[in-house]
DNA sequence: ATCTAGCTTTACGTTAACGTAAACGTTAGG
DNA sequence: CCTAACGTTTACGTTAACGTAAAGCTAGAT
């Protein structure tokens, strides 16, 4: 099934602007086709909206989830080229990995916060 | 023992420039004393850059990072307040929540890019 | 005394990621 | 035919988080 969806169909889906979704096509995230000057999106487009709305959800900036898109689809150039690509996988798989170190230890945080406050709101507890 | 650090010090210990260190106390979130117009941090300025670091590592914003900071000394304040902090310190957890499922995900999808990848430089594979 | 190294303040510049507004086309309904 | 609702392009505005540069103070070395 080949669906497409209006500007306005993604943009009430995921929470955007569509002003949001003319800046990610401007900045080659989204290609979506035209009817007569207006945009489809397809399922691909919807897809790799979600993906960028995921990288944001975690600090990435629109440039860094582009390179995993494109990371994603890369399964074609020359050995050289995939090596790089390789390398540029780990990479960020490292900083991912950091990134849930960071997570841990601010939910451990968090825990700690909720427990004194729980306390100062109960001080007469076993 | 209560040590001191030069801005000097916590920039090369954190990789951050000075401009950096003087842009957070001009937001409030570090307070060196000054010895006779010099800059002197103390433990605690130092915690609190880690803090501020390891937040950013994550995408929140410094009003998000600092928030988080309050929350952890907060064990004050009337019962008003102590369950406003309380349903707050829930809030970011559930988004901390939600970016660790976001985490994982992505981390299954490198996974994937990088087996197709070797398959792709290594195809006479069992 | 002078020079240098490191600190200071002040202030303007920069980039990413949109917001906002103006001006215009087009299509379905009354 | 007119307008109301949605779409389009163009372009200037905004905010966060610093970068960068100018100008000056000060303590130690030469």
């Amino acid at each position: 099934m080949t669906t497409a969806y209006s500007i306005r169909d993604l943009a009430q889906e995921f929470s955007v602007t569509t002003r949001t979704l003319r800046f990610y096509e401007e900045k080659g995230l989204l290609k979506p086709s035209r009817n007569k000057q207006t945009r489809s999106y397809s399922n691909a487009d919807r897809t790799r909206l979600r993906l960028i709305l995921r990288g944001k959800r975690l600090g990435l900036s629109l440039e860094e989830s582009s390179d995993i898109i494109l990371m994603y689809k890369s399964t074609s150039g020359n050995q050289q080229q995939l090596e790089r690509l390789l390398d540029k996988i780990r990479e960020k798989r490292q900083q991912l990995l950091q990134q849930q170190e960071d997570l841990k230890l601010m939910l451990a945080d968090l825990q700690d916060s909720e427990a004194r406050c729980l306390a100062a709101l109960n001080p007469t507890h076993p």
